[in-house]
DNA sequence: TTTTTAATGTGATGAGTATCACATTTAGTA
DNA sequence: TACTAAATGTGATACTCATCACATTAAAAA
């Protein structure tokens, strides 16, 4: 039997090529091995909360995350997600603040925790990470600013085949290629959509009756992309 | 008479130490000089348009600026303001996109442009401007899904009394210390908001007659800011 | 399995706010 | 100054979508 491997090395980590550390050389991967420590959490299991200190960076090995602030009287809002490969935390560490969202499995997943002092070393000595790193906060601010306009712009059905649409971005399609590759509540769709439960209901039967979707459980596979697209009515 | 001085000098510009460059030494300081070209903008100019491609970053001498972009239909959507110190254009500069804002003037503005190449020239020398800049986006991000939470949860009313306690943290008081300093049409203050015109109009009216506002033409002056706070509920 | 709990579906109802149409005021221009 | 255009105010109306209450189904626990 193959012994479980609970401390991956950065060195010889799939995910690396596919993060901000893929250009770390050999002395820094080092580094970055000697000090980070691997976790794994299990679906619905809180990895960081809203209001704690940021003692240092997580990054994804496997699994899928949300990251969710809580708005008004305490209701959940969707505003990221995080795959293998992704960093979680970076925000908050970066501008000094406490955690303004937390992070939540939404599937099984491994994750490395990087310690503060380690990253800001990294960061200091390596010019192309802080680069990677800008270009990240930049993609994220450029999401969200297009959230924003939908969220003040675009009627429900239209924000929510967006949604879909974002997420068979993010996690892909299964094996069929058109289910999409994630498992979420009703509530959790809405929470991302800013919709009621209620509402995403609705809309989901709605797309199925057009010939859109197909709903089995809480699996959404896509029938007609086109037709999405259209919905979700996107410019760019 | 006086000469009127059209390319001032970084090394002796008043605004710098309010800026991301506010730890530049003497060469880079000289080198920013040289390549910089400042310029003027009435207000209502565009300073630079959606869809464009960034040749530089623009760095702000006086004036204030909206960062808008086109929803649904083409109605404006603000999500940013900028004033003196700020520098615009960097997200996309950094990200490598085209400009998926636009950028006007909302007061009469001087500003100066820094050619792409001397600004990235400036990041791989200078540590401590790529964690400034870092640290700026990462501030916009939070700002940026804490609206994304407002608009998804938060009814019309409060949104407008948080948009007018931004805009006084963001351009402060007039000589009163209790009118606002920026003047908005209703119009851009409901493409802020992420509203109607005519309920811009309504909220405003409302808000006075509660006696916590007195309007007078575009200027909002704020009588009780505590109810205003209250009014606006924000948990922060 | 049975029992319990959570998640989802469904219809009815109403609140919040957009939209429309037009009056009125303000600002810009001749 | 008068004239024109733009911005703002105002009431009526309509419509999207949240909310509530409850039925139904699926998942978890006993």
């Amino acid at each position: 039997m193959k012994k479980k491997q609970l401390q991956p090395e950065c060195q010889h980590c799939e995910v690396r090529f596919k993060s901000v550390f893929c250009d770390l050389n050999e002395e820094d991967l080092t580094t970055l091995n000697l000090s980070k420590g691997c976790n794994t959490f299990k679906k619905g299991q809180l990895i960081f909360n809203e209001g704690g200190s940021p003692h240092g960076l997580f990054c994804v090995n496997s699994g899928k995350i949300k990251i969710a602030q809580s708005g008004d009287e305490g209701k959940e809002q969707i505003v990221r997600f995080a795959k293998e490969g992704d960093i979680l935390g970076y925000r908050s560490l970066l501008s000094g603040d406490k955690y303004a969202c937390s992070a939540t499995a939404i599937d099984d997943a491994s994750i490395c925790f990087i310690p503060k002092n380690t990253f800001f070393g990294l960061i200091e000595k390596n010019t192309n990470l802080s680069m990677e790193i800008m270009k990240l906060l930049a993609h994220d601010l450029k999401k969200a600013e297009h959230k924003i306009t939908d969220l003040a712009q675009k009627p429900v059905r239209e924000r929510m085949a967006e949604a879909l649409l974002f997420l068979k971005e993010t996690y892909g399609y299964e094996n069929d290629n058109a289910t999409i590759n994630v498992s979420l509540s009703r509530e959790e769709i809405a929470n991302m959509v800013g919709t009621a439960r209620e509402t995403v209901t609705r809309m989901l039967i709605e797309f199925k009756d057009d010939g859109i979707l197909e709903l089995v459980g809480k699996k959404i596979k896509i029938l007609n992309q086109q037709q999405l697209v259209k919905t979700a009515n996107v410019i760019d």
